[in-house]
Formats: structure tokens, sequence, C-alpha cells
DNA sequence: GGCACGCATCGACCAACGTCGATGCCCGCG
DNA sequence: CGCGGGCATCGACGTTGGTCGATGCGTGCC
């Protein structure tokens, strides 16, 4: 069945003998294509994977004195994790009084909804 | 239905009153979430996200002469996005006399195939 | 066998990112 | 009204990442 898989390689490599460094168009447009990096980007980091799962299972606000308590890192590091998350459009946050509740946003971006569905 | 959103938010504030920084436990183990993110910063770049597409809108092997015609960077650095790409999991890369070709990998790890699958 | 070509690697540079301590702001409480 | 606590912002630092020119390696061709 994979043997297919050879044959259109140098067929390809054959065919370039006299059609070679052709340019390919591109298949989005820029400003859509830095726009799903940018998503990407927002998840490329274990904390915000990891924040991003909680509030999933949680189902609920989160406390950013709970992030603070859970993970071995500073509170200034914390609050910046969940301003990336927030500037991407995945999660909002609300204050409560002294606290501040972060939770994923029910009106999310679509490629934030698809890619959180792949988290882990 | 979705009326239930606001009430556990109250709800969670007023709870706080004696439960606050309690630590959550850690939904992926940290090898997992590390894992995970290093997918993302896989697709964390505009360039990038292009080659996948274009080598999923292909489905032939792509020449590196043909992505350095293509995109206005340096060979060097299309070079290091293929590269990049090659390490991550996503393609693999074949040369033919002269000419490297790079094209998706049908073994692809399951988190990269479903990455794919929402590229743009 | 030397030459030209395609590609990977190297070294350097600048921008972006993760991280922290210090600071400032806002809220609730005595 | 002042005080303390939770959080965001600021400034600084080291690290990582994207980019380039220069160089090296392997291959096909004359």
């Amino acid at each position: 069945m994979a043997t297919m898989q050879a044959i259109p390689t140098v067929e390809a490599a054959a065919t370039r003998v006299r059609g070679c460094c052709v340019p390919i168009a591109m298949p989005l447009p820029p400003e859509r294509a830095e726009a799903t990096a940018a998503v990407f980007r927002a998840l490329a980091d274990p904390t915000r994977v990891q924040m991003l799962r909680m509030l999933g299972d949680a189902g609920t606000p989160i406390c950013v004195c709970d992030f603070t308590a859970t993970f071995e890192q500073s509170q200034p590091t914390i609050s910046h994790h969940l301003a990336k998350l927030r500037d991407a459009g995945f999660v909002r946050s609300e204050k409560h009084g002294i606290w501040a509740f972060y939770s994923l946003r029910e009106d999310m971006p679509e490629a934030c909804r698809q890619a959180l569905s792949l988290l882990g």
C-alpha cells in the first residue's frame, strides 16, 4: 500500500530537471498565517498548557492565587502567562473583591476552541 | 443552558473567603505538558505554517529550492525552518541527486497529526 | 578531475520570550 | 482613614528563536 509513496518522489525529481525552483502559491493569506501562528505561540509553553487544562477540567473560574500556589513560579510570572492566554483569546478575567478569577471564554475564537481540544 | 455560567463564579468567590490559595492537581505530567508545548512551538511561526499547508495541499514531496523561490527569506533560513519541522516530527527529508525533498511523515506522531488538521 | 550547483551547518546579530524583584493600584477591613 | 493583602505593571536579566552572510559538503556534469 505504502509502496506508492516512493514513486511520486522520483517522478518529481525527474521533472525537476527542467522545472526547478518554481514558486509555490501561498495557501494562506499572510495575516491568516500569522494569526494561526499566534494561537500556537500562546500554547507553546508548558505552564500555559497546564493552566488551560485546569480551566477546562474545573469548568469554573479559577483564582489567580490558586495558580500561584500551584506552580513553582513567582506571582508576576503567573500573571504574565494568564495575560498571554487572555490576549490570545482563550480566557477572560473578572475581579471579585480582592481576587481575580480566570475562566475559558465561552465566546472563544474558533481557532482557539479547536486548538484547545487537543491539549495533552 | 448557559445561564449556569455566572453562578459558580460568585459562588466560588464566596467560597474563597475561607479556602483561598489551594494548589491544583497537575492535569498533565510535566514531560507531557512540555511535549505538547513543543509541538505547538514548531507551529508558532507563519512561515512554517505555510510550509506545512503547502506539503498537505501538494500531497507530494516538495524541493527545498521551490521553498526558497517561494518565500522572501534566505536559503539558510528556509533550511532552518524545515529542520524545525523535521525535529518536531512533522516532515521527513530525502535527497535525490542535488536536490532535497521534504514531505509529510506518513508515520507522524499523533499529536502532530491532530495539530496539522487545524492549520488555517 | 575540476567546476558549478543545491543544501546543511556555523557564527553572529537582534528581537522576542520567560523569569524575577520591586513597585503601584485597588479593594475590604478594623 | 489608614493598613494589609491580592494582583497587575514595570524594569532588568538571561535565554531562546529568527534571520543573515560565509563556509563546507556532496553530487552531477563537462
